[in-house]
DNA sequence: CGTTCCCTTGAGATCCGTCAATATTAGTGG
DNA sequence: CCACTAATATTGACGGATCTCAAGGGAACG
């Protein structure tokens, strides 16, 4: 699913734009300013409040977007994959977002400038652009229902259901995947604290749902699982390209 | 600040399109095939699961765009006001979310397509929609935090003076507005039950920060109030046209 | 001027957070 | 490969926040 991280990847080829483009459009592409970074774990690539006329666009690894309160903590808003788009915006504003890595972390940078001169340039990457918006528009929405209306196991289980459909490009559910996250990295998702967390993995392993310990998780039993969490990844289906 | 509900207001008069745009610009709007649409109070213009087609854009009045869950319960995402567009995307697909009215309310429907030839024909309209979509982001960042990591009390006055901020045509928060929504209204959107908030909100006047009542909020002590909730308004200034 | 929402309050149960202590795992350097 | 260290995971006890069930009271609207 992803390149091979000691090749050097190019932007044209990665997931949002495998899509019918003209060779003028792959040109464009790959004359857009697309700056190839790689990060260690653990390090900040952008942080909130700070100026930006960055975009980024994911290649491989694990990361969170999240914002950062007053008191040091923080709500994460997502944990973007291949292909998603971070800072979709037209012009330089501050950031209300910060993007940390969790892996190892390659990423395209892109000039803000640069995504509205592709939006002008090509009516096929503008909607692409919409397209990858407006999945993600989904899948915050999904998590807000999440976090607001359902109870710490069951939104624990559906944020594993969504990771593993995610990670499997998009439709397949694997009933076993890797997971680097930790449980504060849960916690910081999911509106809750890591001790309780704990114990909400517990009760999911008792109950023979699912399993996340030493960075796997497996569904026990998927379809109990599923009817749990209330997933039904319909939401994740928008126009994936 | 919205037009006479009595005249017809026209599309390219409404809010987001109150930008230096070319004369062809303003033609190509009034040629999108938008219609002016009326509704009355707890309508349902939208609906989860339907297949839509259509976008929306409001032109006055309060409504609220929420996800139903099997159980009946919803969870509201947020309450969009004039200029804001709800289902900005680029081709037919189903609907994730569902549309409702809560008072009377004014909205321009469009073809989902329109809004792609409209992206095609103009780069100032591309960079509009760019814009309004990031604004909408944000907000929604910051409603997933405030449920996912601000208590009850903090979470309701966030929320309030959001909307007392987002009424007053994006900048400046008045200390006392019109509130028409219910505290069931504020319970799903906060992720509480309405018996909750209704003890929250007694407590909030009793710590002389705001009342709400009589379809009224009033902020006693807004500097304190802003504090207490953690309320930093820069979110909402995202390039506001 | 009555009916229907909507708001308000109390009591008890449950979920979740805080504080504290310990065990386990992953990572690092020798 | 081992020893050491820091990060992560686990568990218990307790308190606070929020939900559920139940019952009235008040406001808005036809």
């Amino acid at each position: 699913m992803t390149l091979a991280p000691e090749s050097n990847p190019k932007i044209q080829d990665t997931p949002p734009f495998r899509i019918p483009l003209s060779d003028a459009d792959r040109a464009f592409l790959s004359g857009l300013g697309a700056t190839l970074r790689r990060y260690a774990p653990h390090e900040t690539i952008m942080r909130q409040g700070d100026d930006e006329g960055r975009a980024f666009i994911i290649h491989s690894g694990w990361s969170c977007v999240h914002t950062d309160l007053p008191d040091g903590e923080r709500q994460i808003i997502d944990f973007p994959f291949s292909g998603d788009i971070i800072g979709l915006r037209a012009y330089q504003s501050p950031s209300y977002i910060s993007l940390t890595s969790i892996t190892k972390l390659i990423v395209f940078e892109v000039p803000a400038k640069a995504l509205t001169a592709a939006v002008e340039h090509s009516p096929r990457l503008a909607g692409t652009f919409l397209s990858v918006a407006a999945r993600q528009r989904a899948i915050l929405v999904e998590h807000l229902t999440n976090v607001g209306r359902r109870r710490g196991a069951a939104r624990a289980a559906h944020l594993l259901l969504e990771i593993g459909t995610r990670l499997g490009d998009g439709q397949r559910l694997a009933s076993h995947y890797e997971c680097p996250l930790t449980q504060y990295d849960l916690a910081d998702a999911l509106g809750m604290t890591a001790i309780h967390i704990n114990r909400i993995l517990k009760d999911l392993r008792e109950l023979d749902l699912l399993s996340f310990r030493h960075r796997t998780v497996d569904f026990i039993n998927l379809p109990a699982t599923k009817k749990f969490a209330g997933f039904n990844p319909s939401y994740l289906l928008l126009e994936r390209i």
